[in-house]
DNA sequence: TAGACGTTTAGAAAATCTTCTAAATAAAGT
DNA sequence: ACTTTATTTAGAAGATTTTCTAAACGTCTA
């Protein structure tokens, strides 16, 4: 979970997911829509890849990435957690 | 809402709004619940707060935090937007 | 108004994160 | 085998974040 937060608090990485949920793309394709260097773009997809947001696959030359929605599942369960809290007794 | 993944990327800050789930809370009370210095707390405390997670109200000699939790709905809708994307084309 | 208590502000050290350039790896084509 | 193209790994510089101690602020009570 940890890794999940700390995976989307970067601008960059949640553009990255934002472009991988148009379709999926190549790490230099990704790499084309940012003003930073392909070095810089292949850690942001590893963190994003340990986190369990984005899959790789390597098909040939290219590596595609693409997202893996489940995570997101939980995280929304997360947040549903704070949904009208009672605060703590449950009243009456 | 980079204010607000940042602020949920640290794990005391997600410890504090679990227990601001149960109940509100002064500054103090929460500290007692780490192992790290007030000001620290105190820090943290401030960063949710620009991210309007949490609300401060003084009462008196105390400052009582709460949770806002109108900021998770948004949250739960910038998840959602990944729900079940044909991935631009929209099949057929 | 002095003292005590709860909390924040200031400023600095330490840890972590983002980005870069240079070099390595991997697959394909010649 | 060598060259080209796609991408990653290594290592370091720079920026941001986390944490600390010391000091200040705000409120209450004697």
């Amino acid at each position: 979970m940890n890794d999940t937060f700390k995976a989307l608090a970067d601008g960059t990485r949640r553009q990255i997911i934002q472009l991988l949920k148009e379709k999926d793309m190549t790490a230099g394709e990704i790499a084309e829509h940012f003003n930073i260097s392909k070095p810089s773009i292949s850690h942001h997809l590893n963190l994003l890849k340990r986190a369990e947001i984005v899959i790789d696959e390597r098909k040939g030359q290219f590596i595609y990435y693409s997202l893996n929605t489940t995570v997101f599942q939980d995280l929304v369960g997360w947040f549903l957690q704070f949904k009208d809290g009672t605060k703590g007794g449950e009243e009456k």
